[in-house]
DNA sequence: GACTTTGCTTGACACTTGTCAAGAAGTCTC
DNA sequence: GAGACTTCTTGACAAGTGTCAAGCAAAGTC
């Protein structure tokens, strides 16, 4: 993903030279991240994302290939701030009503504070459908996040002295399909969704141990 | 959804003229559903859709208000063909296991067979996140299929001499998770995506259900 | 301080998009 | 068969798209 760290320090100007590359490229994915969260995969325009940063339209092409290009790297860039979530919560639990709790709350709060990424995830895994170029980029992400809810049914198992009764793959479907539910819900009700939210995933978590 | 079957029949005239109309809107929701099947939604223009049809590009507009009204029109069509899918097999099932069966056999089935409606599916879900005037339809669809699921959890509970674990809302969604994962990677693996579906599903089921 | 390189803006291009109006072709009515 | 209505085609429109080339301005280099 980056080259950062790789230069030996005795060409200190070539390092800041390829950090404002690349912290250009993170400040434009961040401005088509902000833009794509609000209106979508199939609404977003270079020039829409343009005016959401500091820069004109046609920086755009400097710093990447074509639109796919950046929007392959926007993705890129995202998985690295969201599959280590709960990390924190399942390194820390000492019991599993506590890493429940922590997961639930993690998991609520992240709904409400980033929907806009959220909607955007499950908008471009469908658009990864019909576009082979973001094929690669999203499997990646689905398999860090397999692995997240994959670490946390382990050590809630161990904590309630059990085993996983599914594999990671079928763990990460379902609560996945619960966890869209609440994104697809939430701008009708966002209080409401992110309450059944916490109640679904509790009811289930059990019933993927066995004791 | 249709005004067909309200006209007395001593109009015959105006029935076949509405019938017509009716007619030529679902000839167009058709060649609409099919190429935004194959393209999704972000790709599919008016003219493409036109171009898969026995019609020039301008009729559209004869039949519907504008681009959404077409997609909305499709949304709602598609859905009557999809929700009942299941209820044969429900209906005449008369053990647990021949219920199980019969709905997995139907559900991998759909899953080979109308691949890109599928796709669709969710590729239009997660517009209505973006689209307000597609979010009624999804809602309604999405009911229609949480009900669906639920006639058969609540048969299937019913032959093992149970009661169903999870509410309503709550199985749909972990079902959906499991069978919208098997069509994001059936492109990648057709005959393993089905595979691990049947077996995922079956696993699971069992755990929705106290005895 | 001239020269080169890098970073960014501007304006243009070819093309596609949704929409609509004018009118042709067909159908029905009397 | 003339006139009216329905159905469909054609062509145009304004707006928006991704892309790129020319050139300005600042930074770095010698």
């Amino acid at each position: 993903m980056s080259s950062a760290g790789v230069m030996p320090q005795d060409q200190p100007a070539r390092i800041s030279g390829i950090d404002k590359i690349e912290r250009r490229r993170i400040a434009l994915a961040e401005s088509a991240l902000k833009t794509l969260g609000e209106l979508g995969y199939a609404r977003t325009s270079l020039r829409e994302i343009a005016n959401n940063s500091e820069f004109t339209h046609g920086v755009v092409h400097y710093y990447f290939r074509d639109k796919i290009d950046l929007i392959s790297y926007c993705v890129r860039y995202y998985k690295t701030k969201c599959a280590q979530r709960y990390d924190e919560v399942v390194e820390t639990a000492t019991t599993a009503d506590e890493l429940g709790a922590g997961f639930l709350a993690k998991m609520t709060q992240t709904l409400v504070d980033e929907t806009p990424m959220h909607r955007l995830w499950y908008d471009l895994r469908a658009q990864s459908m019909f576009e082979d170029q973001l094929r690669a980029d999203v499997v990646a992400i689905d398999q860090l996040l397999e692995a997240m809810i994959w670490r946390i049914l382990g050590r809630y198992a161990e904590l309630v002295g059990g085993e996983p009764a599914v594999d990671a793959s079928t763990a990460y479907a379902l609560v996945d399909g619960l966890f869209e539910q609440a994104v697809v819900n939430y701008a009708d009700d966002p209080a409401g969704s992110s309450e059944r939210l916490v109640q679904r995933v509790s009811s289930v978590l059990p019933k993927l141990i066995t004791t």
